[in-house]
RNA sequence: GGGCUCGUCGUCCAACGGCUAAGAUGCCAGCUUUACACGCUGGAGAUUGGAGUUCGACCCUCCACGGGCCCACCA
């Protein structure tokens, strides 16, 4: 009995004998490099995690057996927002340097028990490559790869709205929040006017604890009810500060009452609007999500503000109605707290003006499958503001400037002082070039985690210290990830690789698609549909999900989690070893001759060899393609149902005779050698499974077999053997055909059997069967065979223009 | 509102514009057959609807219907 436990046995197996490590110096072999998705050191493996490992390791493996020089890190993103929010969870009140240090200590524990649980999945990356985010080497080549940017112009610092999470009291950016539904209530506040002719103008807003910050109203120019007010001023409810009334073509003339209050900011329109017309900037909210420049509402928080405001505005009766409204607010997806738009000073790349250089250069890359490209080009459309790669938090890569408080003059650090930390290091001048101004410090804010990130394929392939290995292998041959973060992980290091070497970062770009629970949603904590990948494994085996991720269809749908298939990976596996078995325990009766014998071959044996060769030519080219269903399927299909279901059938009566013929000898090499080989080919996917069967027949590893070769056949007649081409005049039409008329003639007996209820092996007096012209000789030569197969005792056999089958039992 | 994407047996999932639309699972009818009943044999079962291009359409075009994703709006 196949035993799944072994699977662990062979992961140490293969790591103590250092059998997938690349090898730098070897300057033969063509090198295949690998970019995979470094983790966030959050917690532990989870089922998003489960395909792109299973995936990217089977094309590893392949890969070696071709022949390939595999580079297989895998990296460690530790740093962001995820570690810190747990660490702030689980300690209060701890200093910044002993925060920094639980944050290590957290990312460092959960690192460890992934990359377990990785090479537990059979993961082979090679571990002396590994990167680590927080790591002093990484910051350093992030740091050099951000002052690179600097000395083209790339980044620049600036007072911007932000989008702003006051609960993580850090700017983030636009794929970092998210919308949900919220109910509120919509404020029909009275502004008065300085005017003769009319006496007042009524808004509508959400947000009655941004007037303060209120700079403008804006109508639509379209509107008649408004246009006498365009151009004149209005007074602020409570706060009393004069604002323009004007017009742009954005607002909405249907909702409210079609007059818009415009503050600094309380969403990105006002944003907009506050460029556009160069409007007057009230900093309203504080870092802490409390109200700044607020006169008697100074530091309330936003939810006391509003009631308090909304108070004084009916006691002034300025407020003359509310109506409950459903409207989206942004939340921040690592906190679910609401984001809010504030001006800071941060840093930003320049993104905006590249958008269409980068599509230029995603279409250089081959994305599979090919239509996910289209989500990259939707995002690249939309792109209004830059990248803001600053974060107000601690546990990230320091961002390696200095920069003049006055003007915001960058002042770099030196290249051979990486890593640094410019905050607690002294500037290079103590003047700015720019104003003379000496105020210069150094920055505290850290970067974002795509920062991070977004320059893997130039890391795993040396930059920038190894320049040989990086003029060998850059750009790398493949990068896998998800669909779901090609708008930040695929974009940013096509950006940031296209800024930083004018190339493009990889080749192939295979995208995966998500694991859905049983109910076809999305895993989520919050619909009780997860399932955890231990039970799963403990369940089914490593090897059945990793067979299952490649025969649930293309790498780019979404997978539904399905115990059925889940149970025939786990059934084809367990029918691979029982079959094996079976071979092994004829084998050691008697030994099959190492080459194949010269005589005894039967027609059939020759038609499972070129099936076989047919077989391993689809499952290559599948493979070669990163089509893993390709190839998982036609070799299990092969492997069930032509090899066991018919051709180990079909040797039985000649393996069982007791005498040692020719031909039991070359049902012997012929069942030993496709078993051996097509375990080869499936390797890859199931590579436990089939190290443990090769185990049965060999000392050494699956993985130091050859793999099988195609021979193209010069003529019909031809086939081959152990990759030897043979020719032979048994029959004169070609062999794979031929064995499917034999097969064809079995099928119509079992039927004839079946409809009469009998056993399969049930004795048969005679057989009549009559055959056209083609077919007489292939029929002929298999009287033997199909005596033998079917248990018949006679058989009668004629030409005739149609086919025909009858039995006398 | 705009864009993208998908729609194939009950369910899952394939098919360079070209054989009778593949396979799995489930269902039905059988089979102790000396590797495997987690097996084997057989059976029923599908291109969302409409129009067009073509000798030929699951595939290309248009329309409709129905999912999914993204963006915008939401003051």
């Amino acid at each position: 009995m196949y035993d799944p436990e072994s699977e662990k046995k062979w992961n140490i197996y293969w790591k103590e004998n250092e059998m997938f490590l690349f090898d730098e110096t070897d300057h033969k072999r063509p090198i295949f490099i690998i970019d995979t998705p470094p983790p966030n050191t959050t917690g532990e493996l989870h089922m998003g995690h489960l395909p792109w490992i299973s995936y990217i390791d089977a094309i590893a493996r392949y890969k070696r057996f071709k022949g390939y020089n595999v580079l297989y890190p895998q990296g460690w993103d530790t740093q962001g927002f995820p570690v810190e929010l747990q660490v702030e969870k689980d300690y209060k009140g701890l200093s910044k340097e002993d925060f920094y240090k639980k944050c290590v200590e957290y990312a460092t524990k959960n690192l460890n028990k992934m990359k377990e649980q990785m090479l537990e999945m059979g993961a082979s990356f090679d571990d002396r490559y590994e990167y680590i985010t927080m790591s002093d080497d990484y910051h350093r080549k992030i740091q050099l790869s951000l002052i690179e940017m600097q000395e083209k112009g790339l980044i620049y610092l600036a007072d911007h709205p932000v989008e702003w999470c006051p609960h993580c009291k850090s700017s983030i950016s636009r794929e970092e929040s998210e919308d949900v539904e919220k109910s509120t209530a919509l404020n029909y506040i009275d502004f008065k006017i300085e005017s003769k002719e009319e006496k007042s103008i009524m808004i509508a807003t959400t947000r009655p604890e941004m007037l303060h910050a209120c700079v403008a109203i804006m109508v639509n120019p379209s509107d008649e009810r408004y246009s006498k007010f365009i151009g004149k001023e209005a007074i602020v409810p409570i706060f009393g500060q004069k604002v323009k009334i004007l017009s742009d073509e954005s607002i909405d003339k249907d909702f409210g009452t079609g007059a818009e209050m415009v503050c600094t900011f309380g969403d990105k329109h006002d944003a907009e609007l506050y460029y556009k017309y160069n409007l007057k900037l009230i900093k309203s909210i504080d870092e802490d999500g409390r109200l700044i420049n607020a006169g008697k509402y100074e530091g309330l928080s936003i939810k006391e503000a509003r009631s308090a405001i909304i108070d004084e505005l009916k006691t002034l009766n300025l407020l003359s109605k509310q109506e409950n409204i459903k409207h989206s607010v942004k939340i921040h997806d690592r906190c679910s707290n609401e984001v809010e738009i504030i001006s800071s000073l941060q840093w930003f790349v320049k993104t905006k003006d590249f958008s269409e250089k980068l599509k230029e250069y995603a279409k250089q890359i081959k994305w599979i499958p090919s239509n996910t490209i289209q989500k990259l080009f939707d995002w690249a459309d939309y792109i209004e503001w830059d990248w803001n790669i600053s974060r107000n938090r601690v546990f990230g890569t320091p961002i390696p400037f200095w920069y003049c408080a006055d003007c915001h003059y960058i002042l770099p650090a030196d290249k051979d002082s990486l890593p640094i930390n410019t905050s607690s290091v002294k500037p290079p001048l103590d003047t700015c070039p720019k104003c003379g101004s000496h105020n210069i410090v150094g920055e505290e804010k850290v970067c974002d985690v795509w920062v991070d990130s977004s320059i893997t394929p130039m890391i795993i392939a040396g930059w920038p210290d190894n320049k040989e290995l990086f003029k060998r292998s850059f750009p790398v041959s493949v990068r896998i990830q998800g669909v779901d973060i090609i708008r930040t992980w695929a974009f940013y290091t096509i950006l940031r690789t296209m800024l930083l070497t004018d190339d493009k970062p990889f080749e192939n770009l295979l995208l995966n698609g998500m694991i859905l629970g049983k109910d076809g949603r999305e895993m989520h904590k919050s619909f009780g549909n997860g399932i955890n990948p231990k039970d799963v494994i403990k369940q089914y085996s490593i090897d059945s999900i990793r067979l299952w991720v490649a025969i649930s269809g293309d790498i780019g749908n979404d997978k539904k989690y399905s115990d059925s298939l889940l149970n025939y990976s786990k059934s084809f596996i367990l029918k691979v070893y029982n079959s094996a078995m079976f071979i092994k325990n004829l084998i050691d009766k008697s030994m099959p001759p190492e080459e194949p014998p010269e005589k005894g071959f039967e027609l059939l044996d020759i038609w499972i060899i070129s099936r076989f060769n047919e077989v391993l030519k689809e499952a290559d080219k599948y493979y070669s393609e990163f089509n893993l269903y390709g190839a998982a399927m036609a070799l299990v299909n092969f492997y069930w149902y032509e090899f066991c279901d018919y051709y180990i059938e079909d040797v039985k009566y000649r393996v069982y005779s007791d005498t040692e013929s020719m031909s039991k000898k070359a049902a012997l090499y012929t069942l030993n050698y496709i078993m051996i080989n097509s375990l080869v080919l499936l390797a890859p996917i199931m590579p436990h499974a089939a190290e443990e069967i090769n185990s049965l027949f060999s000392d050494s590893s699956i993985f130091n077999r050859k793999f099988p070769e195609y021979k193209e056949l010069d003529s019909e007649q031809s086939y081959t053997i152990n990759g030897y081409i043979f020719k032979s005049s048994i029959v004169n039409i070609d062999y794979v055909n031929a064995g499917k008329f034999v097969n064809q003639i079995i099928t119509d007996v079992r039927k004839e059997k079946a409809q009469k209820k009998l056993a399969l092996n049930a004795p048969i007096k005679s057989l009549t069967l009559t055959v056209p012209e083609t077919y007489y000789e292939i029929a002929r030569v298999s009287e033997k065979d199909l005596k033998g197969i079917l248990n018949v005792e006679k058989i009668s056999l004629a030409k005739a223009d149609k086919y025909s089958l009858s039995l006398e039992i």
